[in-house]
RNA sequence: GGGCGGGUAGCUCAGUUGGGAGAGCAUCGGCCUUACAAGCCGAGGGUCACAGGUUCAAGCCCUGUUCCGCCUACCA
């Protein structure tokens, strides 16, 4: 919102500076131990031909079965059922796990059974992971191609027998089954459990099966030598630093997620076996064997000094880079200005899918590397979903492409949208409708502004401070109050609140009732200097509501701007309204905003008349208000003009209470009534039913209101205020109730 | 399995120390009123998912139930 950027800072991650910055920060973890070799088991896609850290592989609910496998015992005879998800990796299998608590298991009176199909004799192990309660009980342990399994094999020094290889078809170990796909293979292998009997059963199941965040393949766990980040001390860091904090996440919500990631979190595979990325500064001597991280290119092995080293081949996780990204696009690692000037960033905006991916590992960097954390605020935005909620992607071909929607509707509009959606903390369903909505806004400001043009024809460095309405001094005073809250509400990322206060004072403020309420002025109806005095608050009205706008609609205010007398440049460097910069007549006026309050409602009482009689706007009504106070009558009588003018009236007086008009319509508001003169055209009928409706809400409302006043311990607990406000309340209902019987009473006389 | 968010007007959603239920769109009635018919004026419409509790007072706080969505997890 409102970001100003500087273009000629655009990065990417394989430049020279930030490759720079890549290789020190690999070889300083790698020499402090947090950067290790090794073979574990790891996420393995077969079509990228890749490792896939555990966050690159999403998981998704599948049908599929659950294979029930009989192990026969040494001598052939019954054996342990096992059951599986995936009966072909039992070609790889290098024990059987049950729980040493297991009953069933206790004393079968052999501690070996026999592996179907491959027919060799693999061990009965115990171990505690295996729940006794799920299935047989009986676990098959395939070290090579499950994780559990490969942890519980380091516990009991099994072998693992890699019999999937890494273009996802069987290897040799997989004896007749090898070069057949690993689906292929699992007909293969229940075909053959089933035709020699090892074949218990087959159940329906569905289960969660992962999948290669690229290319959708379903991944296969797989065993082989990567490099890794040991990050539990990095994550500890960046967990104080949210406790603490330092950097806040918001909404607050997104902590839980972020903490319950960082406490859990697992090593970090980093290498990649694709022929992009930033090559892995480590090199192996084939001499020694021994490993070598270093900035340059080592001239000979620094261990046995023979020259026989050679590069690791494999590259880095893009993520590795992008986790550098606060502090390597400004120079690091070089001591340079930038970096003094700029971090920690004052706020990072991203979306929750890339709060781990990316702002948990940037915040580990940042804390390891600079001392300090990368950005003091992450505002978490919403993400846009399609009009069922659901996320888009190519592959469920829900996308909405902006570009058509801007097509459609415009850049401002689109723009306005998002922001009026941005609520905190929930997503956004698109809705081509509310899009459509703000259009209709972006329109009505461009009208609103060409109106105003046609009445400016200069700027105004001041408002006038003599012969202002009090339209003019209204407005003023909501201008402030709008100015204010766009601070605050923009200073909070509360965006939709800013959006929709923006919307409210421009459309249903500025232009439903003040420009109606000074086109005679402007026309020149209350002479010149009433005119100048108006036009330098329209002027000053209409630039600071533009600058308040421009975030929102960049290109309508930048055209309205360069279209308006006295300004200069572009409103992109305009300087933003507040305190600072506002006119000193900009400022809160409550006396005229309960004046102004007063007239509207006035006139608005009259419309309502209209509107419920069934009067043409066109038939001008003659017409009076009746008040017992005097400031109400002083304000009234010297609006008079706006009231005829916007209520549409021919004539009309302002009057003590007294006698009751003949052939009226009636109308009470705080502290007065109105009376519409409807001689010969009044329909008693319906005047009668339009008091009656008017009572009868009043009297439900008279009567919440008194259940209040009834309760003594409401009397005496609640705030002192509270309970003034209660009560008057209660007697301006009823005051108007008593009003508008009175005045019912008079109908149903002169009708009988 | 764990965690998070949601259920408010016909639709999409606001509602931040608990004290007057709101907006846009849609609907109904009336208007070409000299910026705007992409508009103007007016109207109708809600046991705030359900059940309890705290409180003088609950859409908002607490407990439980239910439905929906999302994230996350090593139950074969």
């Amino acid at each position: 919102m409102g970001a100003s950027c500087d273009w000629s800072r655009e990065r990417f991650t394989m430049d020279e500076g930030l490759s720079e910055a890549v290789r020190k920060v690999f070889v300083q973890l790698y020499e402090e131990g947090l950067i290790y070799r090794g073979s574990y088991i790891i996420n393995w896609c077969p079509r990228c031909h890749t490792a896939l850290a555990d966050l690159e592989v999403e998981h998704e609910e599948l049908d599929g079965n659950l294979y029930h496998i009989r192990y026969p015992f040494p001598d052939g005879s019954g054996g342990i059922v096992v059951a599986t998800t995936r009966p072909e990796t039992m070609l790889g299998d290098t024990a059987v796990a049950v729980n040493p608590d297991d009953e069933r298991y206790q004393n079968i009176g052999t501690d070996q059974v026999l592996l179907p199909l491959v027919n060799k004799f693999i061990p009965i192990i115990k171990d505690k992971y295996v729940d006794a309660a799920f299935g047989t009980g009986a676990l098959k342990v395939t070290p090579a191609h499950d994780p559990n399994d490969f942890e519980i094999a380091e516990r009991h020094n099994l072998p693992s027998v890699k019999v999937i290889g890494n273009d996802g078809k069987m290897t040799s170990e997989a004896g007749e089954f090898e070069g057949l796909d690993r689906f292929e293979c699992r007909k293969a292998v229940v075909a053959a459990l089933k035709k020699e009997g090892f074949l218990e059963k087959i159940d329906p199941y569905r289960h969660s099966v992962g999948h290669c965040y690229r290319c959708k393949t379903i991944v296969e766990p797989n065993l082989s030598r990567q490099w890794f980040v040991k990050v539990k001390p990095l994550a500890e860091k960046a967990i104080v630093a949210v406790k603490n904090g330092k950097t806040r996440i918001i909404p607050e919500m997104w902590n839980n997620t972020y903490f319950d990631w960082m406490n859990n979190i697992k090593d970090w595979c980093i290498s990649r076996q694709i022929w992009w990325g930033h090559q892995i500064p480590a090199w192996t001597c084939t001499a020694c064997q021994t490993v070598t991280a270093a900035m340059e290119t080592p001239e000979k092995c620094p261990h046995c000094g023979e020259n026989e080293l050679v590069q690791e081949t494999d590259v880095l996780d893009t993520w590795f880079s992008s986790a550098l990204w606060p502090f390597s696009t400004m120079g690091w690692p070089d001591d340079t200005k930038l970096l003094n000037l700029f971090y920690p960033t004052s706020v990072l905006v991203t979306g929750f899918d890339i709060l781990f991916f990316w702002v948990a590992r940037m915040m580990m960097m940042g804390i390891h590397f600079m001392g300090n954390v990368p950005f003091r605020d992450v505002y978490v935005h919403a993400l846009v979903r399609d009009e069922e909620g659901k996320k888009m992607s190519k592959s469920k071909g829900n996308v909405i492409d902006p570009l058509n929607i801007i097509e459609k509707y415009g850049t401002d509009a689109f723009r306005f949208t998002l922001a009026a959606f941005a609520a905190q903390g929930r997503d956004i369903k698109m809705s081509e409708k509310r899009v459509e909505g703000y259009r209709h806004f972006v329109n009505k400001l461009w009208n609103a502004a060409r109106f105003s043009l046609m009445h400016l024809d200069e700027g105004y460095a001041k408002i006038a401070s003599d012969n202002l309405s009090l339209p003019d001094r209204w407005i003023l005073s909501r201008l402030k109050r709008l100015t204010d809250n766009v601070s605050e509400t923009l200073d909070s990322y509360r965006f939709n609140d800013t959006a929709a206060a923006l919307y409210k004072f421009v459309w249903h403020e500025f232009c439903d009732w003040y420009l109606e309420a000074v086109k005679p002025i402007l026309y020149g109806k209350k002479g010149e200097e009433s005119r100048k005095a108006t036009q330098s608050v329209l002027w000053h009205v209409l630039r600071n509501t533009i600058i308040l706008l421009h975030p929102f609609m960049p290109f309508v205010t930048e055209e309205i701007w360069h279209k308006m007398p006295g300004t200069e440049g572009s409103i992109m460097v305009a300087a933003f309204p507040s305190d600072d910069f506002c006119d000193p007549k900009i400022v809160l006026d409550p006396k005229a905003e309960s004046e102004m309050e007063l007239i509207m409602e006035i006139i608005t009482g009259f419309r309502n008349i209209r509107g419920e009689m069934n009067i043409a706007p066109s038939l001008a009504l003659a017409a009076s208000v009746q008040s017992q106070d005097e400031k109400t009558r002083a304000t009234i009588q010297q609006n008079s003009d706006l009231i005829t003018t916007l209520a549409g009236l021919k004539a009309f007086s302002v009057e003590q209470p007294g006698e009751r008009p003949k052939a009226v319509a009636t109308a009470v508001i705080n502290g007065a009534t109105i009376f519409a003169s409807l001689e010969g055209i009044i329909d008693f009928t319906k005047e009668t039913e339009r008091l009656d409706r008017e009572i009868k809400k009043l009297t439900s409302e008279i009567s919440g209101v008194l259940k209040k006043l009834n309760n003594d311990d409401f009397l005496n607990k609640a705030p002192e205020e509270v309970v003034l406000k209660v009560r008057e309340k209660y007697e301006s209902l009823v005051e108007k109730q008593q009003k508008l019987e009175l005045n019912l009473e008079k109908i149903k006389e002169i009708e009988a």
